[in-house]
DNA sequence: GCCGTTTTCGGCCCGACTGTTTTCAGTCG
């Protein structure tokens, strides 16, 4: 086990137990645990096998007893039987915004309701809002989170799903009877959530490769299994589907798997115009096919260049493609620099100095450090003293390190009123700030498009930070009219934020193509907490790139010289 | 359940917001 998977079962200790009614201390303890074996440098298993677990700050000796044996055997005593005993959905219940580990409780408890759909049902009915504690607002509050995450239900952000995709692909290439095989779908798209795979691969034994693939470990239960297609339902609850051709008609089917829909039906239309015919089959003369032993291949057999998987949504692609107009999407050889990184200093779990080897180690020429300002109290946030202790630090790992260059910045809260969270004349000492909500959300979307607006034109800001502070597939951000948002960091020269954190990917990259228009910067951020963290890059990138961002676009792709030039100049 | 320590038990990250209630509990970041 990792720790991370550690830590998981940890957490999940914890919430079983406060679900279960036991006393917070307790509980916090295991939170404690969980947060200190993620924050660990080396690995949980090293550390249980010299049985020094108990010199970790958060665990004694009670819980050193029960970790070590969860490392060695895989089951932490007590969890099972928690488990058992509290209802399963309960768990999914406190997913819901509004909804805490109390109330369900209590929800169970008087109402006997042990999952979201009876849930949803008593709000519609009206007993939850009759019980104590409880009102009219708090249950549409509910009602409302429950709708969203029915609406979402099934599907998987990008990083989990990028987790099983990898799996599977890595299991097919190595299958004996597989020609070639490729990730299709919207994962190649690069969207951010994900209810499925879908896998191409090309074959002369279609039967065998479908018995094999129907005995990946992995593979829970499979769904349909005919001739050209295999699907099957992964343990981790993602569906797979696995579409099998010959291999001369592996590029049509690969670019018809990929997708999307309306992408793929204007390709059709393009083939017609030039009296050809494109299917998952192949692309057609009549009866003669054309051949396509690559997707470049068959977009130039269409007189188009290369379509990027990320920019086929049907939304001007192909007809750009036609006339040499694509952009040239931005790739991660072009960052230079990465921003908005935490430390300790405030929530995050690595040194500042670890932090910044790390980002040299991945290449960067300059790293963004921005904890959180005092307004973040939960997460440790910097008051004044706090942020020029740490300015010495910076000096001093500068002074050390010449590989890369350290830049003094914070993410500063913006507080209710678009006001922030520290006076504008210390603002004005950082090399770099980045602004952020972390607080009321619940406003309409006049007040918060005022609010991010004010902040955006403070002349100390660089950088708007996940400007809706959505949390997909679990809370939706804040309202927002993004095209005033956009103007207003437009005349302000204020870049945005692409949050690359896959829970967030945050500016939406529907809006990319009106920030460009507008000249406005974006800056890919990976808001790492740690150094793993810092590896998220990849997610913003693929986002970003599908809204059409290129290089020069990019806040976070000037040399260190020019991002320095562009703070200066731009206030 | 952990920590610090005055080695035996009291305190544990915290402030704001919201909705409900009528003085505060639950949730959130």
């Amino acid at each position: 086990m990792d720790n991370r998977e550690v830590a998981e079962v940890l957490e999940e200790m914890a919430m079983l137990m406060e679900l279960n009614g036991e006393s917070g201390f307790r509980i916090r303890a295991y939170v404690n645990a969980a947060r200190a074996i993620d924050s660990l440098g080396e690995p949980v298993a090293a550390l249980a096998a010299e049985g020094k677990l108990d010199t970790v700050r958060g665990i004694g000796k009670g819980l050193a007893g029960r970790i070590g044996e969860l490392v060695e055997t895989g089951h932490l005593p007590g969890h099972e039987e928690l488990k058992a005993s509290v209802p399963e959905g309960l768990m999914e219940m406190t997913e819901i915004p509004g909804l805490g580990a109390k109330r369900v409780r209590a929800i169970y408890e008087e109402l006997g309701i042990v999952d979201v759909d009876a849930l949803s049902r008593a709000c519609d009915s009206g007993d939850l809002e009759a019980m104590s504690g409880f009102g009219r607002k708090t249950a549409e509050r509910i009602a409302n989170g429950i709708q969203y995450m029915q609406k979402h239900r099934g599907q998987f952000l990008c990083d989990y799903a990028g987790n099983d995709a990898e799996g599977v692909l890595a299991f097919l290439e190595v299958q004996a009877n597989v020609d070639r095989v490729a990730m299709a779908g919207s994962i190649r798209r690069r969207l951010e959530a994900h209810s499925k795979l879908d896998l191409v691969a090309s074959t002369k034994d279609p039967d065998a490769l479908a018995g094999a693939f129907s005995g990946y470990g992995e593979v829970a239960e499979v769904d349909e299994s005919g001739e050209s297609r295999v699907n099957v339902v992964l343990k981790s609850g993602m569906r797979a589907n696995l579409w099998m051709v010959e291999d001369p008609a592996f590029a049509t089917a690969l670019h018809r798997v990929t997708g999307s829909e309306a992408h793929v039906g204007q390709m059709r239309d393009r083939a017609s115009e030039l009296g050809l015919k494109l299917d998952e089959h192949g692309l057609f003369n009549g009866e003669r096919r054309i051949p396509c032993g690559d997707e470049s291949a068959l977009f130039e057999a269409l007189g188009l260049s290369e379509i990027p998987p990320e920019l086929r949504e049907g939304a001007g692609e192909v007809r750009l493609a036609g006339t040499g107009g694509l952009p040239k999407l931005v790739s991660r050889a072009d960052l230079q620099g990465t921003l908005h990184v935490h430390t300790r200093h405030s929530d995050g779990r690595a040194e500042l100095r670890e932090m910044t080897k790390a980002a040299a180690g991945l290449g960067y020429e300059y790293i963004g450090i921005c904890d959180h300002s005092k307004a973040a109290a939960y997460a440790n946030g910097l008051t004044e003293d706090r942020v020029r202790a740490q300015w010495e630090e910076i000096d001093s790992v500068n002074d050390e390190l010449d590989d890369i260059r350290v830049l003094k910045g914070i993410e500063v809260d913006i507080l209710g009123d678009g006001r922030l969270d520290f006076e504008d004349e210390f603002l004005s000492e950082f090399d770099l700030v980045v602004a952020s909500v972390h607080s009321r959300f619940g406003m309409t979307e006049a007040e918060a498009t005022d609010r991010i607006v004010r902040a955006v034109q403070n002349p100390n800001v660089h950088i708007l930070g996940h400007p809706t502070g959505r949390l997909l597939l679990s809370r939706e951000g804040y309202p927002l009219d993004h095209r005033a948002v956009i103007d207003a960091a437009a005349e302000a020269n204020t870049a945005i934020e692409l949050n690359a954190n896959p829970r967030r990917l945050d500016m939406d990259w529907r809006h990319i193509g009106y920030a460009r228009e507008r000249g406005v910067k974006i800056s890919i951020n990976t808001d790492a907490h740690s150094i793993k963290g810092l590896e998220q890059m990849e997610y913003g990138l693929g986002v970003g790139r599908k809204g059409g961002l290129t290089a020069g676009d990019v806040l976070n792709a000037m040399s260190l010289d020019s991002f320095q030039a562009w703070c200066a100049e731009s206030k």
